[in-house]
DNA sequence: CAGTGGTCTAGACCACTAT
DNA sequence: TAGTGGTCTAGACCACTGA
């Protein structure tokens, strides 16, 4: 009966067979929140084996999130957070790569400048600091759907390559050009309405209302290497997520 | 000297100082992205601790996303991921708190309704089912700032309060009136333009970009229990994410 | 082949909970 | 006091890496 469960001589470890299976209990409801699990000690003895892999099994299942233990009482189903929301911006090209449409990114512009005012303080650098500055736009299957601009400090002096503007994370960038590695980031996501210049670009009509997505990368000494705006049309993005234990059913309903 | 990063007498374990200790060294850049951490031999025989309570240590820092390893090779810092960004939509109300303002949540309408065609389908309910449905705006200071929709199947017919209304999450309150228990959850959040009505509930003008979240809730058998719809104004609120390994000091810049 | 990380054990002691 | 989970050990064996 057990040797159904857990199989000892697999080369799936031990640990990880069990984990599995709980996670299976609780994600097909069989183990709903509030139950308990058999003690450390039932499961050692029921599968025959040691309670410190017991422990290693029930340990993978509190990272994920999915049991809880209270000392001296036990092991139980926790239930899901289903209030606190988690957006994934990756969602945004996932989507596009999902419907099957070709990503495209298009360099509108791209130049070394000298800060101005405005940017050296955006930077956290001095005035006339060397720059790389560019602007892409990305499309799928010729239409229009996100506008990028994007700043960072241009110490390396390194050569640029035409390919390396068009589709790079801004962190890949700032590592490329700046002359210490990027250690952080912090991004704001607002809403916003297009500006005319914006709205051409984006083949959208002016006052259509959008993503904006405001970056900052940082260095390890907390200094500001990169800075990027991004524009993603409302119209054709959303960010979408899923919560809780049985997950997989509800994204195929 | 080893005393001084482990105490092996005290009531912390082990294990935990040890992870503390090395993400101490990540997080302040004494350890860099790529560099190597010592092999758990080395670290047990230096500070006379036991292998598997260094794999310990190691196991939670790996959880952190904070190191890897290679068999065979050794454990090395992982670098942060700053392209895949993550938002959390609790902020939309700890942003509220941070500021020190008030938040009020105002019922403008709570009625027990039979479900329309359209509601229906949303709820993947028969027609006429019982429904529980109301609108709040949430205010800050006196200041509209969100405005939310919300049906649940009322299976119950326990009693409503109104206090219940006001604050909880879509999930809380399917608890409440549903007759299965919230499992799951699937939101969306796009951005809009608010209509005539919405502006007027959130003191807008129309037109003016607002997020609009819509939310869904399922119980174990992947049946929707609850449906919501929340406005929040884009003049009030935004979305701000931080990554990496230094993420404490850019806050504080 | 030596060195690394990965798994597993059997047993020890502790702190906490409930009775 | 018995039962629970939490920590720690010393040592075993394995699979993988690289010289």
């Amino acid at each position: 009966m057990q040797g159904e469960i857990i199989d000892k001589n697999s080369v799936i470890p031990i640990y990880y067979q069990l984990f599995k299976y709980f996670e299976n209990q609780i994600r097909s409801g069989q183990l709903q929140p509030g139950d308990t699990l058999p003690t450390k000690l039932e499961i050692a003895a029921r599968f025959d084996i040691s309670r410190m892999t017991v422990r290693h099994a029930i340990g993978e299942l509190m990272s994920a999130g999915m049991v809880y233990t209270q000392k001296g009482k036990g092991t139980f189903v926790a239930s899901p957070r289903l209030d606190s929301v988690v957006f994934n911006l990756n969602n945004f090209y996932d989507e596009i790569r999902q419907k099957g449409m070709k990503r495209h990114a298009e360099l509108l512009e791209a130049r070394i400048i000298k800060a101005d005012e405005k940017l050296a303080r955006r930077l956290g650098i001095d005035v006339n600091t060397r720059c790389l500055y560019f602007r892409i736009v990305i499309t799928a299957d010729g239409e229009p759907l996100a506008y990028e601009t994007k700043y960072t400090v241009y110490s390396k002096r390194s050569p640029i390559l035409e390919s390396e503007l068009k589709d790079p994370s801004l962190s890949t960038l700032a590592a490329a050009h700046s002359d210490t590695i990027p250690s952080s980031s912090k991004k704001v996501l607002m809403v916003s309405n297009a500006t005319e210049e914006e709205a051409k670009v984006l083949g959208i009509s002016p006052d259509t209302p959008v993503f904006l997505l405001i970056q900052t990368i940082y260095n390890a000494e907390s200094k500001i290497i990169a800075w990027g705006k991004s524009l993603y049309r409302g119209d054709r993005y959303k960010l979408t997520t899923y919560e809780g234990w049985n997950i997989e059913d509800i994204k195929n309903s």
